[in-house]
DNA sequence: CAGAATCCAAAATGATACTG
DNA sequence: CAGTATCATTTTGGATTCTG
């Protein structure tokens, strides 16, 4: 058990091959690329400006994710030859392909997130009844 | 910079507050959920099954996707009083919900894979008729 | 059979300082 | 401005052993 010479990594890029659905989430996957995505689904936009209002995101990973969705062939990066340099990323037409499936993603998932919401306050009632009961129940035998 | 007293963490709460899209992806994410969803949509399937029909998949890795599946409200557990054990699985209503964004997802997948995949053709030729240029170049002045 | 528990490796992410 | 480089930390995944 000294190596494992990356199981992980041969696991992973079998099951890309195999499944489209695996496949299509290491590429839309990861933290920000929704995000990202989205941003870029409302017109192109300078790397200045994604930084500043995607919030938490560190240079580091912007740079990174953006680097991968080129790679890709999601995003398109254009450079201007200008001083102070101006670098604008933007969806390439298969970027602008993925359009109806991220809203199919994004529906269902604002749907569950709801529905996950309404159920867990329910769950915080009955708890919050439940002791309530108990209270009650050493005062009002 | 001693702790970062999981920026991490909160990031990731944060968009999935936010984000339908991101939401959605951190519930059927991971390396094994799409798998597993895709074997339960064609009906229920027992544990020892499901873990012999997935290549390469560790019990640790199958139980953990299971529970979070299960806990999401996506995937019903049911244990039969038996002797030996027998348990099944099988998606809830709100796991077949998932079934139109699921086939979007894996349509775009296999699209996209399918296009990279003679991208990558079509370069490794580009590279080879460039050496065989170089080649015959030599030869031929 | 269906898993729980433990321990370790690898990947993803974050913070920060520096550069053309 | 738009990054790159480096290092620390957090999270995820795998192998193996044990149990009701």
């Amino acid at each position: 058990m000294k190596k494992m010479n990356s199981t992980n990594q041969h696991n992973l890029e079998t099951i890309r091959a195999i499944c489209g659905t695996a496949h299509a989430l290491s590429v839309i996957g990861g933290r920000w690329k929704p995000t990202i995505l989205h941003l870029l689904l409302h017109g192109k936009m300078r790397y200045g400006r994604l930084r500043r209002v995607i919030p938490g995101i560190s240079e580091r990973m912007l740079v990174l994710q953006l680097r991968e969705l080129e790679k890709d062939g999601l995003v398109r990066r254009i450079v201007y030859a200008e001083v102070p340099p101006r670098v604008e990323y933007e969806l390439t037409e298969e970027g602008l392909s993925m359009k109806p499936m991220l809203e199919s993603i994004s529906a269902w998932g604002r749907y569950h997130h709801a529905k996950n919401q309404t159920e867990q306050e329910e769950n915080e009632e009955e708890e919050l009844a439940k002791k309530l009961e108990q209270v009650l129940g050493d005062l009002t035998p």
